[in-house]
DNA sequence: TGGTTAAACAACCAAATGGTTGATCAATGA
DNA sequence: TCATTGATCAACCATTTGGTTGTTTAACCA
């Protein structure tokens, strides 16, 4: 289930960062190279070239080989990992909604009071 | 669809940082004061207050008034906005790695290309 | 009224991050 | 062999971030 921290670690700090979602949006429509990846910012190429070294040793991207070119391209397990943990704990907290709904609702009817939930 | 960009960027810096996530981790599980929360870390309450204003900044979580204390609780539907942002390119890309897939299978009858991806 | 507890505020510091410019490497093609 | 193109490497700078200690606010309790 928390194989190994570390790789959510460098994977959620890789998506921080707005321009490196725009480049896995990007992405998702096709490999593609450095500099057609910085065309749409207003960044140098070696910036550009360092978010991509941020998000391939998250896992997120590969980069191949091509002639001159190093065309990057998506790793959708990787993705996968991400949205695994969100929901691992987004579907308990929404379970438990659901709970406290029905017991604010039986509670209404006997003059409620505030929930304390101190573990 | 996408609402709100600073919305997911908050949401995603905030989950950058393993103690945040942690603190994540932890409020799936129930709604906790500061001190709670910083009882598993090695740093100061300070410290992880400031992580819970980053996190309800981001929208992940709200602090509601009960008494001095001052509970923590988690906002799934946060949490939800960021899977169905991740989700948008994990299954286009999945999509195209099935057509890719049959590309190589009738490709390989003709030989094959290279597809390095190494780990 | 004074004491205690929970938490935030403020100022500060070290380390990391995102960006730049300039130089270098690797592959292609004349 | 030499010039060109694509991309990385290296050094550097400004800003941000995570952390600290110390001080204040807010609410309860006696």
């Amino acid at each position: 289930m928390n194989p190994d921290d570390g790789t959510l670690d460098s994977a959620f700090m890789a998506l921080a960062d707005p321009v490196r979602r725009r480049i896995i949006a990007r992405l998702s429509r096709g490999q593609a190279t450095v500099n057609e990846l910085a065309e749409p910012f207003a960044i140098t190429k070696q910036a550009v070239s360092k978010h991509i070294q941020v998000l391939e040793q998250a896992g997120l991207v590969t980069r191949s080989r091509e002639a001159q070119r190093r065309p990057v391209h998506l790793n959708p397990a990787r993705l996968e990992a991400l949205t695994a943990w969100i929901d691992q704990y987004r579907l308990v907290r929404e379970e438990q909604f659901r709970s406290l709904d029905a017991v604010l609702r039986s509670n209404a009817a006997t003059g409620g009071n505030h929930l304390k939930e101190s573990s």
